[in-house]
DNA sequence: AGCACGCCGACT
DNA sequence: GTCGGCGTGCTC
């Protein structure tokens, strides 16, 4: 019996720090392991010790032992668990509730889980001199297919439906035998031609050197995604591993089907949360063994293991889907280049319209720019972007008339067209006109929109729902009337408008439906719809093919919020959706309907001057003390009651304020109520963190967590909080 | 987060 | 008498 010695282990609990238990046997970091945690059981990850937390002054009578090593798989590798580390520190969460958030739904039980054996079967000598009689058919089918090579399971099934049993008897026998497969030579579909721009890109990338972050700026249909397939090529052909980072709306089944068209005998693994449990696990077991060559997912890849990782790309970085609104609050992108920093390889992030982040990181040099500024297509042209001044236009549903005139002309070419409008449901608000009454919801501060269809009033913050009232709730007039203009309500009108138009409308009640994607690619890429109707959706990289013709109506409110990231997004949005534009013979047309014409974010969107206004932003920005020149960490708090939530962060502001956090360089404002302030019943509040040096403010981050997991106690159950480090809005 | 323990109200 | 409401405290 060896001596038994403690060891630290990381559990999926909301508290700092690890848990020590003994074992008699070394345990390796990264064990997975079985554990009595008060009265239950629960799987733990052995790591080595946090410095400082957890180990001390607890009772070493008291510690328990290990149940279990869940040694089926090998301990979990370094660089994931280094990662998982960093994201942990970075974002103030706890290590346990940082890894179990990295690992599989099936890695979280403490259930040992084992590879299973997927090499292919062959006959063994004693197999092949033993052949079947005629009469087993099934037998002999099965035999007789073997001699011509080693067959996976599922091949094998193809061959006799009992092959599973036959395989494992003959297993059993010693008359089959499993053999790893030879490396398959890699082999690549056809590639178009790059044009000069794109080469140019793909030298400089290729002659990258260790850890280089890239920024692959590319307008719309520049042709990135090719520049990403060459340099995957490459990483292939070196047999190494590429992690590829897609916006959850982007991973189609399109993008992977021209992935496995491009890279025919290469093992790609898909990864993200709609995956069925067990299928996301096997490629993230074949991505850890080495055994996938391209990862592509969403946000959650990025903790993949890739013993091989050779690149990384992160396609459309400017996403606001890359970073997670709850729990571990990660941003995927940077996590991704602390992951290939670690590793000294190259991270390529690509967009049409990159985050003022990035810009500002190629600004200070550490990032390399490449630009792609013409379509790769052809004679393809940047499409013509034009203003419509709505401010003495009378408007017909939201439709100005330029608008409508320049839809009925692509309709009589037969051409397609789209028009944008941020808002889905009917009309954004019904109102009274005698008392000025509004449809607020009774659960946010938000207020209900109207979806004509199903007559019913909808929260599209918490879900509530109730039914359009026939008369005002505050004054009984029956006058009272949608304001605004939404997705469906612009679909009628151009319906009632233009009725020989066939309309489709594209926003999350109509794409909601699984596959309902592939029924609107079916009509769109089918020639059977005119006019797309539809919210931003529409501004995330879908393809939609050749229009002539993009209208963006309602764009203004973007312009002037509370939320100072607005006019980023707006600027990215109206963009992305006016690149959709266009086609190899005419250059496509841009319509925007505002009430500020003269407003710079429109003069730069005529003019395609992304980087102009980026500038512009970023200068803003800088004046104005927000990031990406400061760095911030916002303390939400929540409860039924706001004088709670204030209360809690209130206590926080005064415990924070003891430290001296401006003698450090850290600016803390608020308590304040969110922009959404009531929100599913409860009432939100927060404090911002500000500082010009990140270092700064995450030393005083550091102190937070323990300092209020004492005050939240006296605040009983009903107030939760949480840290967002980096947050993305307000 | 779970889960047990504990202390008060209406029920077979 | 006890079944069960959810407040509070603990988990190596």
């Amino acid at each position: 019996m060896g001596e038994r010695k403690p060891v630290q282990v990381a559990i999926d609990v909301p508290l700092a720090g690890t848990f020590s238990y003994l074992t008699e046997s070394p345990v390796m970091a990264g064990a997975r392991v079985s554990v009595s945690f008060g009265p239950r059981r629960l799987c733990g990850v052995v790591v080595t010790p946090i410095p400082g937390v957890g180990v001390a002054g607890y009772d070493a009578a008291k510690l328990k032992c290990i149940e279990m090593v869940l040694d089926g798989l090998p301990p979990l590798p370094e660089e994931f668990l280094a990662l998982a580390r960093f994201a942990s520190d970075y974002y103030h969460y706890p290590l346990g509730q940082t890894l179990f958030t990295a690992l599989p739904t099936g890695l979280r039980e403490p259930r040992d889980v084992r590879r299973p054996d997927r090499r292919p079967f062959a006959l063994t000598e004693a197999g092949l001199a033993d052949a079947p009689p005629a009469r087993q058919k099934a037998r002999l089918a099965l035999w007789q297919a073997l001699q011509d090579g080693p067959l996976t399971q599922a091949q094998a099934k193809e061959v006799t439906p009992q092959a599973g049993k036959l395989l494992a008897d003959w297993l059993a026998e010693g008359k089959a035998e499993r053999v790893t497969p030879e490396a398959t030579p890699l082999r690549l579909g056809e590639a178009p031609e790059l044009n000069d721009e794109q080469q140019t890109a793909l030298t400089a990338l290729r002659a990258s050197q260790g850890f280089q972050p890239w920024l692959l700026h590319g307008v719309t249909g520049s042709g990135k995604t090719e520049v990403y397939l060459r340099l995957i090529a490459e990483q292939l052909a070196a047999r190494r591993q590429t992690l590829v980072l897609v916006p959850e709306i982007n991973l189609t089944p399109q993008l992977i089907d021209r992935f496995a068209k491009r890279f025919p005998a290469s093992r790609i693994v898909v990864q993200h949360s709609n995956l069925a449990d067990g299928e996301r696990m096997h490629g993230w077991l074949d991505a850890w063994h080495g055994e996938a060559d391209v990862v592509i997912g969403t946000r959650l890849s990025v903790f993949t293991p890739l013993p091989r990782l050779g690149l990384i790309v992160v396609d459309e970085e400017h996403d606001g889907s890359f970073k997670q609104q709850d729990g571990l609050r990660y941003h995927a992108r940077d996590l991704a280049v602390w992951r290939a920093r670690r590793a000294g390889i190259a991270i390529v992030l690509g967009s049409a319209t990159p985050s003022l982040e990035t810009v500002a990181n190629v600004e200070a040099g550490r990032y390399q720019k490449l630009a792609l500024t013409r379509r790769a297509h052809g004679a393809a042209r940047l499409p013509d972007v034009r203003l419509v001044d709505t401010r003495r236009k009378k408007l017909a549903e939201g439709l100005s008339e330029p608008v409508l005139e320049a839809l009925k002309a692509r309709l009589a070419r037969k051409e397609m067209s789209l028009v944008f409008i941020n808002r889905r449901g009917f009309a954004p608000v019904v109102a009274c006109t005698a008392c000025g009454w509004t449809s607020g919801c009774p659960h946010c501060s938000a207020k209900l929109v109207v979806h004509l269809m199903e007559r019913k009033l909808r929260c599209h913050h918490c879900g509530w729902e109730e039914p359009v009232p026939r008369a005002c709730p505050d004054c009984g007039d029956p006058d009272i009337k949608p304001l605004g203009e939404g997705t469906q309500r612009l679909e009628s009108a151009l319906q009632r408008m233009l009725p020989e138009a066939r309309v489709l409308r594209i926003d999350r009640d109509t794409t909601s439906r699984k596959d309902a994607w592939d029924e609107i690619y079916r009509k769109v890429h089918g020639g059977e719809v005119d006019i797309l109707v539809g919210t931003q959706m529409l501004a995330k990289g879908h393809d939609f093919g050749t229009l002539s013709l993009v209208a963006a109506l309602g764009a203004d409110g973007g312009l002037y919020s509370a939320d100072f990231r607005a006019s980023e997004r707006l600027f990215s949005q109206l963009m992305q959706v006016a690149g959709r534009a266009g086609r190899a013979d005419a250059p496509g047309e841009v319509l925007i309907q505002t009430q500020w014409p003269d407003h710079p974010l429109y003069h730069a969107l005529v003019a395609h001057d992304f980087d102009g206004y980026a500038a512009a932003l970023l200068s803003e920005r800088r004046q104005a003390g927000f990031p990406p020149s400061t760095f911030q960490a916002l303390l939400r708090a929540d409860s039924p009651e706001l004088a709670q939530a204030t209360a809690f962060l209130r206590q926080a502001r005064e415990a924070l304020d003891a430290l001296d956090p401006m003698a450090q360089g850290v600016l803390i404002s608020g308590p304040a109520p969110a922009l959404m302030a009531r929100l599913a019943q409860r009432e939100r509040a927060q404090l911002v963190l500000e500082s010009p040096q990140r270092g700064a403010l995450h030393r005083l981050l550091d102190q937070l967590p323990p300092l209020l997991d004492g005050l939240a106690k006296s605040h009983g159950r009903a107030l939760r909080w949480s840290l967002d480090v980096d947050p993305q809005d307000w």
